[in-house]
DNA sequence: CTGTTAGCGCGTTCAA
DNA sequence: TTGAACGCGCTAACAG
């Protein structure tokens, strides 16, 4: 409500000195600094913002786009986020885009109309390109969270699709399972995609074979899983997997949940593996077999990655970091066949 | 980058006009519409909000604190406030203020100076008021969320806390408990004051003594809880409690660590119940018996009040609105004693 | 060390 | 139906 201009006269001081004691700039004269700051308290002086991002081209606020914050994988991310973000003086605004491309792009112009300076970024698939270009186009610096996206150049925080897939396909393997299935997101997300192909690797490497039937598909969110177990249930017994592994811990609820209605025991009548933890679970209930990531650290990265580009403290050349995943065996993979 | 006047010119109109096409005010001819729309298409114009907020007044920014969106009650209640604000054309702050005051004061400050249109807020305790009497004096309208402050006056959103507590309460009396030992936060938080006097009320209710040596103290974050597991089992078998009522899911997710921790078994050597549920974890393991909100809920309708306060269409008494919470019946309370 | 001028991009007001 | 002038609150650039 109170402006410069009437802490100006308060002071009796010009409102560019104000100015030059709110922001530290210039030198000021200890007693008029002192007068200043006196009256700032007493009006209750809050600078307004929108001037000075009007002024500064500047507004210290970032966004954050994910799928959905309700996945406990993004809910880490966030926190790590906002953490940094908080520290760094910057404001973080939360985006669900619940892997909708067109909820994306809604989101880029509202984004772009409200004057963030950077945004994080989990694209939807191949398809978020164009809002990716957008982005790019209009100057405004991004990083990309957990997933790539083909030609587009950027700094990017991810993890470490082929060795947690790798992990986690082994230690069934080693166990004794020879038909193990996959229940993936759709191939143009690049995690899924990754995580297919190192599934298919981990197999090969291992002399067996793929078997297409085993190759099942969902999507990262919430989706009914029934369709998918009704389906291994109707395989012959010598064709029907002794395991699965889904690629996300949405698939791994939802999948848990489909075969508890199909009276089928995890690990005793499927043995059972995913990616991504989800920790207050695992501390109630040490259940899932999974390969686990610094959520908490994606997003604290990422933020660091974008602020550095948009306050041009970035270097030249993009980065790309890749976080370690961890095996964590539980119960649902079970002991030797 | 493009400004209003680049699209004037290139429409041959007055800025203007530009500006009324854009807001859809007054009324404009269709041709002149038509060539003042290609213009915004052709140069990528995209309104400065800066600019705009500095002369209406209206950021069209919201603030959700709350103190931590990594507990899965606050997780939903985000997604919840993020649907609301993102269909009515509001963007949507967070921040975690972790329980501290201090925090909260930092926040209030940089929303303060950010323009937020409107604050939902879940308080850290009655030492809050004065960061909420800080948004009443410069004209933000606020909803609380899940707890209420004494003093205040605003729009709030409520748990059932009583009842919730009661059931929860009763329901472990009904399998024959006598000795419920409680585990909760600091009582200036209104929930947790709110679910001590319902303890005691349904003790009392069932001819049972509160005995003042159950009645133990955490807080409502992450929190190792060894020390009150080490307490409780300091007692003599005679004042042991048979059942713990854990205030909130830290707490009990803490609690149940501590437990396990020292061999005891749930709900065999120990009764166990909790307010807020642990959805992906009931999926998995239905586990926990709890009083569930509707978080969602929450945060959904919370947005709509502050909203409805910026636009000035909301009643102009403040509303309590107190959602019923559900008995979820689980392993954790286990059978007849 | 401090003040004056001008302008950031937009919308309100008043005229035409 | 359209336009010109002014001001929102602030800071950069230039005096002094």
């Amino acid at each position: 409500m109170a402006t410069i201009y009437d802490i100006a006269k308060k002071a009796n001081v010009s409102a560019m000195t104000v100015s030059r004691v709110i922001n530290n700039s210039g030198s000021i004269k200890e007693s008029t600094r002192k007068k200043v700051e006196e009256a700032i308290k007493e009006l209750n002086y809050i600078p307004n913002s929108a001037a000075r991002s009007l002024v500064s081209k500047k507004s210290n606020l970032l966004a954050l786009l994910i799928t959905d914050v309700t996945n406990p994988f993004f809910t880490k991310v966030a926190r790590g986020a906002e953490d940094k973000a908080q520290q760094m003086g910057y404001q973080l605004m939360l985006c669900n885009t619940d892997e909708s491309v067109e909820k994306e792009s809604k989101y880029i112009d509202v984004l772009l109309a409200a004057g963030v300076d950077g945004v994080l970024f989990t694209p939807s698939g191949e398809k978020s390109k164009k809002n990716l270009r957008k982005l790019a186009k209009h100057g405004i610096p991004f990083t990309l969270i957990d997933r790539k996206v083909q030609g587009i150049n950027c700094d990017v925080v991810l993890g470490d699709n082929h060795e947690g897939t790798r992990q986690l396909l082994q230690h069934l393997i080693d166990l004794g399972h020879e038909k193990i299935a996959i229940i993936n997101a759709p191939l143009d997300i690049s995690t899924a995609h990754d995580r297919y192909q190192a599934y298919v690797n981990t197999l090969k490497m291992n002399g067996l074979s793929v078997d297409e039937r085993l190759v099942l598909k969902s999507h990262y969110k919430k989706e009914n899983a029934t369709n998918n177990i009704e389906y291994i249930l109707s395989l012959s017994k010598k064709e029907r997997p002794t395991a699965i592994f889904a690629t996300n811990n949405f698939i791994a609820v939802e999948t848990i949940r489909a075969l508890r209605e199909k009276k089928l025991e995890v690990p005793h009548d499927m043995a059972f593996v995913c990616f991504d933890d989800l920790d207050h679970h695992a501390t109630i209930d040490p259940f899932l077999t999974v390969a686990s990531q610094p959520a908490y650290d994606f997003g604290f990265t990422g933020v660091q990655f974008v602020i550095e580009r948009v306050e041009g403290t970035a270097p030249q050349e993009f980065r790309k970091i890749q976080f370690q995943t961890e095996l964590v065996v539980r119960k649902s993979s079970g002991g030797q066949l």
